[in-house]
DNA sequence: CGGTTTTGACCCGCGC
DNA sequence: GCGCGGGTCAAAACCG
């Protein structure tokens, strides 16, 4: 990672200076698109999502292009469609069938794009799990020691929540407002990009994610996140723009009720709507607008349904 | 010097 | 049982 991209992941206020700024994904069942608000809509993209199209970061900073109807229109079509599926509950927890494993395997994925999950959940997973999750390992120098098995993992028994969402952007590891340590990097099968592993540097807190290009579209990362942060984002990482984030959110949500999906928001949320009130410094600039994908697997159909849509 | 990234090795689950 | 691929560890390197 050169030296400019790590400054920007970490330190810098508006994490998009010098690049062109990331777009966010907005899932039609029925045809997923990237929407770009810097370059000019596909056909396809302009067909799925009418509007205006624009970003999740103007949306969320209240931008003056963007009203509260559009918003909730971008989550409407998402997350209320008739055909959401919520493949996350406990029958498909085994799910590392249909998620981890298929990533890397998505050229078999995008020969069946129609595949009928090829839908977006928007449902709360917080007791979901992926199954692996659950492999943190404990140190080696823990009380395990002198079996010759000490790596062995003590499974967790509690599941995270986890969810994914695509982002067109040139950046890999898009600012979310927490810090992430990089602990892995592997090779994805299948793709020359490889996907990097993070985890939240607060002491307490287990939130994982893992970032990938998509190879199809290598313009668009492919971001999961795994688990729930326990505490607020760093206060010394951004500023007011922030506060305009959670009290749009929250004002939205309150008015809006159960049209808008806490359950995602909650995933970068503190826990406590009433301690976000009090912290406006707590959020950051570039939250992104992000939809609950099923599984990796759903993911690369959803990306290679998209580049499909883009074809000419 | 402390925190982060890199990277090879290791572990584990799954499919065959 | 074996091989493969995903996920994690941890020592070394790197960086501010």
């Amino acid at each position: 990672m050169s030296s400019n991209e790590k400054n920007n992941s970490q330190h810098d206020y508006d994490p998009f200076r010098g690049f062109n700024r990331p777009t966010f994904s907005f899932f039609d069942d029925n045809n997923p698109c990237i929407y770009n608000q810097s370059a000019a809509p596909t056909p396809a993209a302009t067909q799925a999502f009418d509007p205006s199209y624009m970003s999740f970061t103007d949306c969320l900073n209240g931008g003056s292009v963007v009203d509260y109807n559009s918003f909730s229109r971008a989550f409407d079509m998402s997350c209320s469609s008739s055909n959401v599926v919520s493949p996350m509950d406990d029958s498909t927890t085994k799910t590392k069938k249909i998620g981890m494993s298929s990533v890397g395997d998505n050229h078999n994925t995008s020969e069946n794009p129609s595949t009928p999950n090829s839908s977006v959940s928007c449902s709360s997973n917080e007791d979901e799990d992926s199954s692996k999750s659950k492999k943190d390992k404990q140190p080696k120098g823990s009380e395990d020691q002198g079996d010759g098995k000490s790596k062995k993992v003590n499974k967790a028994t509690k599941k995270e929540a986890r969810f994914a969402f695509l982002t067109k952007s040139e950046i890999d590891n898009l600012e979310d407002g927490y810090r992430w340590r990089k602990y892995g990097q592997k090779a994805v099968k299948n793709s020359p990009y490889p996907r990097s592993y993070y985890r939240c540097t607060s002491p307490k807190c287990g939130v994982k994610k893992r970032v990938e290009r998509s190879f199809q579209d290598p313009s668009v990362v492919i971001t999961t996140y795994e688990g729930k942060h326990d505490h607020h984002i760093p206060t010394t990482l951004r500023g007011h723009d922030a506060g305009i984030f959670s009290s749009s959110i929250m004002e939205a949500s309150a008015s809006k009720g159960p049209a808008f999906p806490h359950e995602f928001l909650s995933h970068f949320l503190p826990s406590s709507s009433s301690d976000l009130a009090g912290n406006t410094n707590s959020m950051q600039y570039n939250q992104q607008q992000q939809l609950q994908i099923p599984d990796y697997g759903l993911l690369q159909d959803l990306v290679s349904s998209f580049t499909r849509s883009q074809a000419p």
